[in-house]
DNA sequence: GCATTAATTAAAACTTTCTGAATTTAAACT
DNA sequence: AGTTTAAATTCAGAAAGTTTTAATTAATGC
């Protein structure tokens, strides 16, 4: 059904001739008479009584009118989404690392609700190299992942924020290097597998020779929770460390070639959505 | 715009892949391709990602998926309103005769929600004549009227119900005969220019001579309150009397040649809406 | 009842959409 | 990496649908 007929309906019913109507629309009366005969004759009812002049809506026309107006608008909604105002406009579907969907996704929300009003979001969570593939694959369009050594030359990668690694100890081994707290204690590390665990390793690897004492563990939570028992110590960006902090856990700024991690996002190298990824990438760091 | 873009769209966004959807929309590939092309023209945006194959939807394309939807929603609540389902559809614009309107329209509306839910109803009150001439110009699509001596050659009319006429008089006045009464009280009458004065008139006027002690009121309530005020004596349909008779009146039916108004639905003279016509009349009836 | 205005009809000009073949392209498979 | 395969695009011509001009018909106003 051309939505054009609908308009054309509608102007008729507002001035209640089809010459004005034709004149307002701009076209020939004669089109403006086959288009709704044609309309009629798709819908398969009288929408106009002609024995009038100038012809008269049937009750069934004045109903079809009301119809033919949402539909209308259901229009220029659609429309007005397509409008280029240099707004993120549409569903983006978004993957987050774990660690940083908890800290940064309500800010994120937040800042989207304000300055991207005409967007909404999907979000998964998961490890660095499953939502890489993901973008690749074209079933994310973006994901905050952890910078790898070895970016994947498909997707560009925009830096959100830098984090440093910081040391979490039960209080009561404060002050240890970290040989005499690896004789003492294990050390929970967090999914080596992951592009922050990755990172731990290549850190943690020339100090703690003991794999055995090594305890891996998928959830930084349950790792604070361990820490702040005495079980273990564990190395994690700061923040993330502080954001599970108590009285129980002193916090060991790393100082030794000061290692950090970056979270970035990541999206399809693709020219024609670098503004959009600019957009993106906006709502994280404001 | 063209909905059957928007309909190919949503199929495609549903299976995921062109030529399925080509399948299932009996389409050759080529031809739903242009399509999408010609919508994405249309509305000057990327739909799709064309570096996937089969093509993915973009954010902004799933979003417009969504519009789409409302937009097929609106157009299917339109193309069902035309249901030829034999039942009584669009919106009517009745009028209706003063004394009908207060009696009928309430039954009238109960039945319809009933019996017509897909007709709405606008409703407009005057004389007889008034209506007639509306419908005649198009302006109404029926109207309840009072049968008249002369029908409009270019109306048709349904009998909906017939109402005896019936004499008021103040209590104290029980028992007198027309003549006596006319003597002692003032005759109050209903416009004489309505199709019911006429009646009333024609019926009166060999009884009541003296025109001087004739008072006009425009309204059935008001006559009855000045009846039961001991003010005069009305003639009139025998149910709009009891609407409003209580202890302080007399209802006195007129014996002499049994006279009674007729109320008609009249619509226009005119073979395609006949049936419609007909669901509507019933609905008064029923 | 005739003149006027408004809508319909018909045929030609035009635009859009579709088809089928040829071509390109992304992904899958050696 | 190169080849195959399946899928989407492009192209030219055919078909369908719309619009226009001009002629015709019908309703309204004087």
């Amino acid at each position: 059904m051309q939505t054009r007929a609908l308009k054309t309906l509608s102007e008729i019913a507002k001035v209640g001739s089809f010459v004005t109507a034709a004149q307002h629309l701009n076209m020939t009366l004669s089109a403006l008479s086959m288009q709704m005969k044609s309309l009629e004759k798709e819908l398969g009812v009288a929408l106009f009584d002609r024995s009038f002049r100038p012809p008269k809506l049937t009750p069934l026309g004045r109903s079809i009118c009301e119809h033919a107006a949402s539909v209308l608008t259901a229009e220029d909604a659609l429309k007005a989404a397509c409008d280029p105002n240099d707004q993120l406009t549409g569903r983006y579907r978004l993957g987050f690392v774990m660690t940083a969907s908890v800290r940064l996704l309500p800010d994120f929300l937040i800042s989207a609700r304000q300055h991207a009003p005409h967007a909404s979001f999907g979000v998964a969570t998961g490890l660095s190299e499953t939502l890489e593939a993901q973008l690749v694959n074209g079933d994310l369009d973006g994901a905050i992942v952890t910078a790898s050594t070895k970016p994947d030359p498909r997707l560009s990668y925009h830096l959100i924020c830098e984090e440093s690694l910081a040391f979490a100890v039960p209080e009561e081994y404060r002050g240890l290097s970290p040989d005499r707290l690896n004789e003492q204690l294990q050390f929970l590390q967090f999914l080596p597998d992951s592009g922050i665990g990755k990172l731990i390793t290549k850190y943690v690897e020339p100090i703690i020779s003991r794999r055995k004492r090594v305890l891996v563990i998928d959830s930084v939570e349950a790792i604070m929770e361990c820490v702040k028992n005495g079980i273990g110590f564990t190395l994690l960006p700061e923040p993330d460390i502080r954001r599970y902090a108590d009285n129980r856990i002193a916090v060991i700024k790393s100082q030794r070639n000061e290692i950090s991690r970056q979270l970035v996002l990541a999206t399809l190298r693709n020219a024609s959505t670098n503004r959009q990824t600019e957009l993106l990438s906006e709502l994280f760091i404001n």
